[in-house]
DNA sequence: TCTGGGGTCCTAGGACCC
DNA sequence: TCTGGGGTCCTAGGACCC
């Protein structure tokens, strides 16, 4: 089972607050910022998630805008994760919006597939005041394609001997996976329709893509054996990240190091927090013409000190042209290790330490960035402005959100 | 007033080792 | 008398998801 909130964050907002419902609004971020999400009156005038708030407002005059809070959306989407959990302890979150759940333990305890979709959409209305789509069907790549076949409000079955049917004259960018890039490739092919993909031959698709062609063609007849994975079994965390698009493009190596001193100390702070440390720190530039480049640097031995990542990515700026305009910087660390704080022999790492310690411990009480480099406070950006679909209830993948 | 942010996975090439 | 074959690690970039 597939469940996918409707217009989640912005159907949000308008039970928040009720002069918002029924009317067009998108809920965006602040400074140079996209739609997030469009509530379904806006979407009847063409607007889009990823638009700039220009373009919506083209296409919809007397549209509101919200700028977003994700904490809340954080807390209900929190809380409707742990009342799917009274249907089977078997459910993954897949985003802040959607969730895959596997009912087949639990069939009998409720009354079948259905009934479990209905007890559901019936407690997300009455204690939120929203609407999911449900999908059913065999697997996770069908229940999520089901979910989709029906909005608002809808509950979509896929019985394993309609399969062939639904997935004759399917467009194959309808599959999760299969993005704008994919999908011309295969129609250079001849192949526009998932019957297509599925039959075409398996061999000539490897050749074309790789180890991804076996599974592109098996897609195609809708075969997906992928299990639903609560977060217990989750692979650990692989890297941790963040980035931020400035108001303006900066040019100035000084002014960038700034912007790199408060994503490091945000990285190094997810890190710590969670006892994890990175052997690689990874630089990211877009530049104004979109143009994007990646710089990444192994390190000896993992860190988590936010002036260590911060003075391994400013080295990897000073690799950069930096007379072009930049409008997004990020850094990232990867390459993550579990590692128990230890207080280090040699005193000045020890002083880092208990000084980061220090740090953390106040802006834990009094809020982020409560305690920071005086050089930050220059810039005065905070937090993730939207929240990211790898989000996670609890544990590192919980970002902290403004 | 064009074009957010946080991730994962895959590919490809080069360095290096035996 | 040019330069095999297998492996790992590192870097850069791109596709894709919401």
């Amino acid at each position: 089972m597939h469940v996918d909130m409707n217009a989640f964050f912005a159907s949000v907002e308008q039970q928040a607050n009720p002069a918002l419902r029924g009317r067009p609004i998108a809920v965006i971020g602040t400074g140079r910022t996209v739609v997030t999400t469009a509530s379904y009156e806006a979407r009847a005038f063409g607007v889009r998630t990823g638009m700039n708030t220009w373009q919506a407002r083209q296409a919809c005059p007397h549209i509101t805008f919200v700028v977003g809070d994700n904490r809340k959306y954080a807390h209900t989407s929190a809380r409707i994760v742990a009342m799917m959990r009274d249907y089977t302890p078997l459910v993954e979150v897949f985003s802040i919006d959607e969730a895959f759940l596997d009912v087949t333990g639990s069939l009998n305890l409720f009354g079948g597939a259905e009934s479990i979709a209905y007890l559901l959409k019936a407690r997300i209305r009455h204690e939120f005041g929203l609407t999911c789509s449900v999908g059913i069907a065999p697997n996770k790549l069908l229940a999520k394609l089901a979910s989709e076949m029906q909005k608002p409000d809808g509950l979509t079955i896929i019985a394993p001997e309609r399969v062939p049917e639904v997935l004759e004259g399917l467009p194959v960018r309808e599959l999760c996976g299969i993005g704008g890039k994919v999908e011309r490739q295969l129609a250079d092919l001849g192949i526009q329709t998932c019957g297509q993909l599925g039959r075409y031959p398996v061999a000539a698709l490897k050749r074309r893509f790789g180890v991804v062609g076996e599974k592109l063609s098996r897609m195609g007849r809708g075969q997906d054996e992928a299990p639903v994975i609560p977060p217990e079994k989750e692979d650990p965390v692989k890297s941790i990240g963040h980035s931020m698009t400035l108001e303006q493009d900066v040019t100035g190596r000084d002014t960038l190091a700034r912007y790199l001193l408060q994503l490091a100390e945000m990285v190094g702070r997810r890190a710590r927090r969670h006892a994890v440390s990175g052997r690689t720190v990874h630089l990211t530039v877009r530049y104004a013409d979109f143009v994007t480049v990646g710089r990444q640097q192994t390190r000896v031995s993992p860190t988590s000190r936010s002036q260590e990542i911060y003075r391994d990515a400013v080295t990897l700026l000073d690799s950069l042209d930096l007379t072009r305009p930049v409008r997004l910087v990020g850094v990232s660390v990867s390459g993550l290790v579990h590692q128990a704080s230890q207080l280090p022999l040699f005193d000045g790492e020890r002083k880092a330490t208990l000084l980061a310690a220090a740090m953390d411990e106040a802006n834990d009480r009094f809020g982020e960035f409560a305690v920071t480099f005086a050089s930050i406070t220059e810039t005065g950006e905070k937090g993730a402005r939207v929240i990211s679909p790898s989000w996670r209830p609890d544990g590192v993948r919980k970002v902290d959100v403004r």
